[in-house]
DNA sequence: CATTTCCCTTAACATATATCAAGAAGAAAA
DNA sequence: TTTTCTTCTTGATATATGTTAAGGGAAATG
């Protein structure tokens, strides 16, 4: 069951010995999520980092009564509502499933008692703030750098599995766009 | 001369004792940059996390010969291109001072040093990538989710040093819109 | 003190992109 | 199968915001 996750935290702690992964696995909570469900709403206080064991997660802002979504994390990745899960402050976006889907969470309080418990965590803690910086920074830059065109031309060549796996209207707002604009510009592209 | 910066570790690291203190000055890099001079020039690798001692740093993007301001740092804050410093890889932006400016600088070979040296700086390092985190993640909410009236609102209310040391066509750029929509909006807010 | 540079404003105009509305095509449900 | 949703497409129209250009004032420079 943890065989996805172990691998990725030996990944983010080269001294992770047995013991420490059983200090950590212990701790660790199996979520499932029916297709559709929230895992988090905007609004509430982001419960932990999501790691993917299996579906596909969403994040997403509401804006008049519009959902902006803004990043998607499959099978063994990590998705949360990460300035409210550090700050412990109400969800600026909500989380849901657009897939039926199982989550590992490592809780707030679990996190904190592993600070407490060893300073390798807070090794794992710092990778894990660092891997979310570089992918929000990136997300930024494509959003501030390229044309519209192109940010859609970077989810082809880079994240193709979300253009089989979600709707293209929810695309459409994490390029940016209306999907009325982005249905125009694939049918530009394909000529 | 530190002690700025190390009241901020102090925060970052409530063990911090006066030889882990002192272990982590004797790698600390005074810089002076005058007014206008670069601190990291976009393509290149962004050597360090900068504390601000005195002055006013700048982040921006350079898109088709114009420059987009994403951030801002005084006296007393961090600035760096966090993503170019943390995978060693091209900086997608550039820093540079808009005023004479005495930064701190801890180098990327000096952080990982320390991190061997104790774990306890970990800690700080997970801080900083959680910080960072945080403003980027609430500049992008600003960004994705606020009209620009309501986005300059917001710098008159929480950054109001920025109207008095910054120009207005950086801000309009911080905001994403250009030099003259903010003017208009100004025009119209006075009314 | 003159002069240049930088910055802000304003107006006229251009345009990318959104909005509104309707229909088609699948996919899911009954 | 038929029906009902959901999603995507397409066209007509609207609009926010950008662009270009010009002038003025403040600040820096010599």
């Amino acid at each position: 069951m943890f065989d996805g996750i172990r691998k990725y935290y030996e990944l983010l702690i080269p001294a992770l010995t047995e013991l420490l992964w059983q200090e950590l696995e212990k701790r660790l909570v199996i979520e499932r999520y029916p297709k559709g469900s929230l895992i988090c709403r905007e609004g509430d206080i982001c419960k932990g980092v999501y790691f993917i064991q299996e579906g596909l997660a969403r994040l997403y802002y509401t804006v008049e009564g519009r959902e902006i979504c803004t990043g998607f994390a499959k099978e063994g990745e990590y998705l949360s509502e990460y300035d409210s899960f550090l700050t412990q402050s109400p969800a600026a976006q909500s989380m849901d499933v657009l897939e039926d889907t199982i989550a590992i969470n490592l809780p707030f309080e679990q996190m904190q008692t592993l600070y407490e418990h060893a300073p390798v965590y807070e090794q794992a803690g710092r990778k894990i703030a660092e891997n979310l910086f570089v992918l929000i920074s990136r997300y930024n830059t494509r959003l501030l750098t390229l044309s519209p065109e192109d940010r859609y031309q970077y989810i082809i060549e880079n994240q193709y599995h979300l253009i089989q796996r979600v709707p293209q209207y929810m695309l459409a707002s994490l390029i940016g766009i209306s999907p009325e604009h982005l249905s125009r510009i694939r049918k530009k592209m394909t000529r």
